[in-house]
DNA sequence: GAAAAGTAGCTTAGGAGTAAGCTACTTCTC
DNA sequence: GAGAAGTAGCTTACTCCTAAGCTACTTTTC
């Protein structure tokens, strides 16, 4: 006989422990849990950056601009190096993105092969809006369930999990 | 000045912080490791799952029927409603396992307009030696960066915030 | 300084998912 | 028990991604 399950992750772990008694189910656990908050966000950020006309890939890009700082200038491989996108992807997002007049792409001055993409003033007021309110809508969900010493105990145990990776 | 940045994520933040003062950057660093360990173990474990010739949402199938016990039989609407996904992926999925001979398709007797599944004997151990070898994987991992308090204590902490999805 | 190797961005083909809508069948309602 | 409403699974159209290969250009090598 197993505990009550208490989400359904331990739900799917006991009906493993049933019908495979010699499996050890702990890293199942940790990795499904892990899998549906991230799938769960994922979902929940969608829908609110929705509300400002863009998809998650979408801000990603812009994101990565701002963050980089004035004159908000990066090239299409650094993006797709640091977005985790294939440059063919990063090709496809960039069209959408300076046809919605977001960014602009213009040639690299010192490198004939290469372009220069640039966040535009309508993109930087998107990104500053969008991530202002996506962070309000994380710190919502965490202040409902955790608090601060819990975060940042979570988070120091994810920073290590995360080293192994 | 930030501190300095321990892992990819917190550079990101501290680029935002310099960028964007304002913010509250301790959700991002939060789901954004939740995110970075998601990707990270689901590109490790499909590359497991690979070398039993199946993909990562073809184990997933074959797990849900495998762990509902004997006689391995469900139909196509709690498969899709088990691995969150649309009745029309599950189609693609369930076409796919049946030509490799992993799982069944016949009619119910009790509901004409719907089908059981069933896994084959070779469904079966092919989802019972990839289940153990990718559990033992992720175990490595684990084990590779926390002690079994510290798995625990982070399993809690995950238990609580996936509560709040 | 010419040839070889490497790099940047784009194009194409293919895979896998969603959303919407279809047909066939079952269940509810009176 | 006939009509209305609901449900099961499939098909289609569409989106977005990856992998592989292309052209153009730069850098290295001799």
């Amino acid at each position: 006989m197993t505990a009550t399950p208490r989400d359904p992750v331990d739900a799917i772990a006991a009906q493993w422990a049933a019908v495979r008694p010699d499996l050890d189910t702990v890293p199942m656990t940790v990795y499904g849990r892990i899998y549906r908050i991230s799938r769960a966000m994922g979902d929940r950020i969608e829908k609110e950056y929705k509300r400002f006309g863009i998809s998650r890939g979408e801000f990603d890009v812009l994101a990565t601009l701002r963050r980089s700082g004035e004159p908000y200038t990066l090239s299409p491989r650094q993006l797709s190096a640091t977005t985790m996108l294939t440059t063919g992807g990063m090709t496809g997002r960039l069209d959408k993105l300076e046809k919605a007049g977001l960014l602009s792409r213009s040639p690299d001055p010192n490198d004939r092969r290469g372009l220069r993409v640039t966040l535009s003033e309508k993109g930087r007021e998107i990104v500053d809006e969008s991530v202002t309110a996506g962070l309000e809508m994380q710190h919502e969900v965490l202040d409902g369930v955790l608090d601060a010493a819990e975060a940042e105990q979570l988070n120091g145990l994810l920073r290590k999990l995360l080293s192994a990776h």
